[in-house]
DNA sequence: CCCTGCCTTGACCGGTTGGTAAAATCGACG
DNA sequence: CGTCGATTTTACCAACCGGTCAAGGCAGGG
C-alpha cells in the first residue's frame, strides 16, 4: 500500500477504511448509480463534505473498491497448481470460490453489478489481466486432458461454470433463500456437496 | 391479456408496447435506479409526459415488465416432463434455458438486477409461485433418483446449477466475451456442448 | 498565549429527476 | 363540417444529488 509515496496520517487511514467499508455495503446493495454519497457518508458515520475530504468523488470511491478487491477475487484461481492432482485441484478451486461467495457476498454482488452494467470501469482488466490468467489456467487444464487425467472438456467454459455456480449463491442469495425456505440454513454445505460431486463425476475420465 | 376489462384503443396498445420494449432496453442496462424516465421516453420515441400518460410512473413500468416476463421465464422448467427419460429431460431443460440466455439476454439481466437489489418487488413471487414450481420439479427428480435412473443429487441445487450456468452467458456476457476474445463467436454452441456433457456425465448413474 | 496544519461542518449551488397542470392538437364519428 | 374524447406538447415544480466553499474546531509546538 501507500504507493507513490502517499503519506497517510492515522486518522486518514482509519477514515478511508470506514468509508470503503460503508461504500461496499451501499454500492453492493444499490449499484453505482443507485447509491448516493449521502448514504455512504451516513453509513460511515460522517458528513458528506467530510467524506469528500478523503475521496475526490463518488466514482473514485467505487473505483478504489473495485481495484482493491480484484486481487483478492482472482487469488483462488491463481492457487490452482499445475503439478497437483487435476481433480483435486479443480475441487479445491471450486471449494475456495464457494467459500468466497459465502464469506464475501457483498464483494461478489459488487462485481456482478459492474458486469451487468457492461463493466465500463473493469473492461481493461477483464481483457488484460483476467484474460491472461484464464488463458494460463486453461493451458494447464488442456495439459491434464492431454495426459488423460481429465475428460476432454472446454477449459474456459469449465472455469465459467465454476464461477457461475459458486457466485450464484452470493448474487442470487435472495432467490436461493426464497426457494429453499426453512431448509436454507445449510445451503452452502449442501451446495458444496452437490457441486463437488457434479464436477467430480462430470470431469472424471471414465 | 386485457384482464380486468381494461379497454384499450389501438394507439394505447401500440404505445404501451413501444414503452415496454424501450423500458426493457434501458432497465436491463442501467437497473431500476439507474434508468431514467426521460431515457425510456426517448428510446420509445415520445416525450416524457406522453409516456406518463400511459403508465402511472417509473415503478409501474418496471413492475409491468417483471410480471409480464416471469411467465415466459419459468416456462422452460414447467415443460420438464415427469414421464420423460430423466437425462433427456434435464438436458432439454438445460438447452432451453441456454437458448433463452442467448435470445433474451435483456430479460435475464433485468431479473439479475432485481435479484442483486434483494428482489423487493419479486419477493412474493419467489416465495410463492417459484418456490412451489421448484418443489414440484424437485419431487420429480427425487422420483427419478429413487428409481435408479439418476445419480443421487440434491435436486434443488441441481436446478440452481442449471440456472447459474446458463444465465451466466447473458448476465456476464461482457466478462465472457472479454475472456474468450476473438474465440467468442461460437460461445453459445461451445457452452451448450460443455454443459450438456458436464451435466450428463455428472448426473448419470454409473 | 498564538500560530499552523489537519480535520470537520453548515450553508449553498447548479444540474438532474420523477412527476404535474393545462393548454393545444388529433381523429373517429355523426 | 363540428363535436368530443383521446392524445400530445409546453412549461413548470419540488425533491434529490454530486460537489464546492468558506468558516470554524482541534491538537501540537513554540
Amino acid at each position: 500500500m501507500n504507493e507513490g509515496g502517499k503519506r497517510r496520517t492515522r486518522i486518514q487511514t482509519e477514515n478511508r477504511g470506514k468509508i470503503l467499508e460503508a461504500a461496499l455495503e451501499v454500492f453492493s446493495r444499490d449499484g453505482f448509480r443507485g447509491a448516493t454519497v449521502d448514504r455512504i457518508a451516513e453509513a460511515a458515520g460522517m458528513s458528506k463534505p467530510n467524506l469528500l475530504y478523503y475521496f475526490a468523488g463518488k466514482e473514485e470511491i467505487y473505483r478504489t473498491l473495485l481495484e482493491g478487491l480484484l486481487e483478492t477475487w482472482l487469488d483462488p484461481l491463481r492457487e490452482m497448481d499445475p503439478d497437483g492432482e487435476p481433480l483435486r485441484e479443480i475441487r479445491g478451486y471450486l471449494r475456495r470460490k464457494l467459500e468466497m461467495a459465502r464469506d464475501y457476498p457483498r464483494e461478489s454482488r459488487l462485481f456482478a453489478g459492474e458486469m451487468l452494467r457492461g463493466a465500463p470501469l473493469l473492461e481493461p482488466v477483464l481483457k488484460g489481466e483476467l484474460r491472461e490468467l484464464v488463458e494460463e489456467k486453461a493451458m494447464i487444464i488442456r495439459g491434464w486432458i492431454k495426459n488423460k487425467k481429465l475428460a476432454p472438456h472446454d477449459p474456459k467454459h469449465l472455469i465459467f461454470a465454476i464461477w457461475a455456480t459458486t457466485q450464484h449463491y452470493a448474487d442470487f442469495d435472495t432467490q436461493v433463500r426464497a426457494v429453499l425456505g426453512d431448509d436454507g440454513e445449510g445451503r452452502f454445505e449442501d451446495a458444496a456437496r452437490f457441486l463437488e460431486r457434479l464436477f467430480s463425476d462430470g470431469l472424471r475420465r471414465t
